[in-house]
DNA sequence: CTTTCAGCCTGACGGC
DNA sequence: TGCCGTCAGGCTGAAA
């Protein structure tokens, strides 16, 4: 599923060929997705230029000269930039026609993901904590919110009003790296733990962030069909397997409907 | 306020 | 081979 690193590199990846382009049309073939497609968008939208494109969390927001759109990819969704020529798949929902002929493409089997536009600021971004890279997110900023909240760190660190782009896979790895167990109650952690915690979060963000750099996804021959990078992950997955570092086997418990695999040994 | 949990949805996979 | 049940998972909003 595209967790941050994907969305980064999806957006990335689509921007320079969307950018200063016009929106020829927009074909909209199945609007129910997580919420249903703003309607009316066929006519809304045409003939807006596009101005920028950006990732916030896991949404990538889309700047027009009027308003903006919200994209999410959800569970299975995926962008790319085909020729109008190009043949359809199934589950090609969403369609963006631009003055350079190519067609961006929403692709989502699942449809756990939106389409939405707005000419305000979208009400889903309101809540949302800071972006794990940023410089305001760091140990002391969990530490300071953990005070008195008894849920587990793993639900804790997922909360999007925590801090954003933090999945499933990705926390049991920050985790693991981290010695923390993830039922651990996020107001009995210290300080010393969080800090460590918070640079781990980083560090894995961002060696995938600069592997999707590398491994550079072309979306422009209608590969953008991810391709997840290739994770080297120690815990997710892993459940009943020996744990890397001392061999233990690995335990799964469930958290906020979620699955957490981490090692009894080395976690505490 | 905090915490939990149903629900959205399809494809993959295991058992028979 | 195919059918069926189960599970996976991000995220919101309602319930507890």
């Amino acid at each position: 599923m595209p967790e941050l690193p994907e969305v980064e590199t999806t957006a990335v990846g689509i921007a320079p060929l969307l950018v200063n382009q016009r929106i020829k049309k927009i074909v909209v073939r199945n609007k129910q997705l997580r919420w249903p497609v703003t309607d009316q968008i066929e006519s809304i939208v045409k003939d807006l230029i596009i101005k920028t494109v950006k990732r916030r969390a896991k949404y990538i927001v889309v700047d027009l000269d009027h308003g903006s759109f919200l994209i999410h990819l959800g569970m299975s969704g995926s962008l790319r930039l085909i020729s109008e020529s190009d043949i359809l798949k199934k589950h090609d929902h969403v369609q963006m026609y631009l003055s350079n002929d190519y067609v961006l493409t929403y692709h989502d089997p699942r449809r756990f993901g939106c389409w939405l536009w707005s000419n305000d600021d979208h009400k889903l971004l309101d809540s949302l904590g800071p972006e794990p890279l940023s410089k305001s997110f760091d140990g002391s900023y969990l530490w300071g919110l953990s005070k008195g909240r008894k849920l587990s760190v793993k639900a804790f660190i997922m909360d999007s009003k925590i801090v954003v782009g933090v999945g499933n896979i990705y926390a049991n790895e920050a985790l693991f790296s981290s010695g923390i167990r993830p039922n651990r109650h996020a107001g009995r952690i210290s300080l010393k733990r969080y800090e460590l915690l918070a640079k781990n979060i980083k560090s894995i963000l961002t060696a995938a962030i600069k592997q999707g750099g590398t491994t550079l996804r072309d979306f422009t021959n209608g590969r953008g069909e991810p391709g997840y990078f290739e994770q080297s992950l120690n815990v997710y997955g892993r459940a009943g397997e020996k744990c890397l570092n001392c061999a233990s086997i690995l335990r799964e418990i469930r958290l906020g409907q979620r699955s957490s695999v981490f090692c009894m040994s080395c976690q505490q």
